[in-house]
RNA sequence: GUGGACGUAGCUCAAUGGUAGAGCAUCGGACUGUGGCUCCGACGGCUGGGGGUUCGAUACCCCUCGUCCACCCCA
């Protein structure tokens, strides 16, 4: 046992009864994205570097240090997924896709990879779900979006009460230029306040200051300047008729001046849904996203507008405190049988029943009658049948309603629908 | 990348410088073809790995691997 090789660290198997949980949160999910008239997009998950560079943003913790890049065996640097948007913009360029449709709304569901200190809620290997909307400018998508992704949050489980969904706005790039500056002149008056981190990023990326945890700095940021300030009309006109859409659609929302985005490629409006509940470390975000109007031109494709977001699966499920046995499916019937004549009988009977949708799991091993209702009690079966050679003599098998011990006497040919009037599915 | 905690049976955890134990789970029996409760029994461990100190290490020390928590960052 001890030099069987581990997985790799941060990345693990997933196992029944928990990936029940996994299929329902996925279904879910699709039931939701297939109503808002989304559609799957199914990208590789490994990507060219460059791609990946481009889009998430060379300065950015994802790509400095999360990444797993490796030469492919012909020399060319792959990357594996950090984020499923630079693909699904590549995938939008590359088959024309703005040519063929006005507004195109896609959807992802699979494993991202980022090589960080796993903790609660943070894995290397992780999933997302995700939605991507190209070809529309309106805020009323804006508020769209947040609304689907609270709504998807809603029927998985998690209410809208126990979630707290954050807005904010990063105004087009130039906005944001001119604030960056403004907000390094503030900071660099309190220079001696900063920590070493933050005078990083008093040169790289001065907005991260803005959402340090460090309380000294807070303390800083709260006078510090005001995106919202350098703002030109249409950018604050854009934000507040999203705010307005969102409090149409009942969603309640705060409006977050501190929050920031990770990726280079954001701008305008961004946002972000936590956990106030559940079962979650420090890592509360469940889901994240904003729109990116020039990416899909700075990859070379057209002038498209486009917003999306991406929702964290492993988060969503610690979020979700119900058990994972919950969720399995129900075994409808178990086949006890008692001697070779009866094993020899059960096999197609059971595989006519599975056919028929019936969920059967039919006892392989010659054990006692007492161990084999033992197991179909572990498996928490509906009903047994049980089979020996007086049913066999006799014709009539014996059909145990586990619950509540009632037994009934059937015939093979009238077995299928007396299951189905005892077990409702 | 930084800081901290922890690795003992499938799971949750004991043990003390003297060579490993319980509960749950699994399997069997009490109950010969009738499950959940009870009782009895069995199976199960190179105490994460390596090295050191010691007559003797699960325990003390070092290294390593892994897990977890937090920072960072993000989903």
């Amino acid at each position: 046992m001890s030099d069987l090789p581990p997985t790799v660290k941060g990345m693990n198997d997933i196992l029944p009864p928990e990936v029940s949980k996994w299929q329902f949160v996925e279904e879910k999910a699709r039931a939701v994205l297939e109503a808002f008239a989304y559609r799957e997009l199914r990208t590789p998950i490994l990507e060219y570097t460059p791609l990946l560079v481009r889009s998430v943003g060379e300065d950015t913790e994802v790509v400095e240090k999360q990444m797993y890049t490796f030469a492919d065996r012909d020399g060319q640097s792959v990357s594996m997924r950090p984020e499923n948007t630079a693909s699904a913009v590549r995938a939008y360029i590359a088959r024309s896709q703005w040519n063929r449709e006005p507004v195109t709304r896609w959807y992802y569901l699979g494993p991202m990879f980022r090589h960080e200190r796993a903790q609660r809620g943070r894995l290397r290997q992780f999933h997302q779900v995700g939605a991507e909307v190209f070809g529309l400018a309106s805020p009323a998508i804006d508020a769209e979006m947040i609304a689907m992704l609270v709504a998807l949050l809603a029927e998985m489980g998690i209410k809208s009460s126990d979630l707290e969904v954050a807005v904010n706005t990063l105004g087009e790039p130039e906005e944001r230029a001119s604030f960056r500056e403004a907000l390094r002149g503030y900071f660099s008056h309190h220079l001696d306040k900063l920590d070493e981190d933050s005078r990083k990023r008093l040169q790289t990326n001065p907005l991260r200051i803005l959402d340090s945890k460090d309380p000294d700095i807070q303390a800083l940021a709260v006078n510090a300047p005001v995106l919202l300030d350098s703002l030109g009309e249409a950018s604050k006109r854009h934000f507040e008729a999203v705010l307005s859409h969102l409090s149409a659609l009942g969603i309640q929302s705060v409006v977050d001046t501190k929050l920031v985005r990770g990726l280079d490629y954001y701008t305008g409006t961004i946002f972000e849904v936590k956990a106030k509940l559940g079962d979650l470390g420090a890592q509360n975000a469940l889901g994240g996203g904003g729109r990116y109007d020039r990416l899909v031109s700075s990859l070379g494709g057209p002038e498209v507008p486009a917003i999306g977001f991406a929702l964290g699966v492993e988060r969503v499920l610690l979020a979700l405190a119900e058990p994972a046995e919950d969720f399995e499916p129900v075994l409808a019937l178990f086949i006890a049988v008692l001697g070779e004549k009866a094993q020899a009988w059960a096999l197609p009977v059971a595989h006519r029943l599975r056919m028929g949708g019936v969920r059967t799991e039919l006892e392989h091993r010659p054990a006692s009658l007492k161990s084999q209702l033992k197991r179909a009690d572990a498996l928490k079966a509906r009903l047994a049948l049980i089979v020996g050679d007086n049913e066999l003599q006799s014709g009539k098998l014996l059909l145990r309603d586990l619950a509540t011990r009632q037994q009934h006497e059937v015939t093979e040919a009238e077995l299928a629908a007396k299951i189905r009037q005892l077990v409702d599915f």
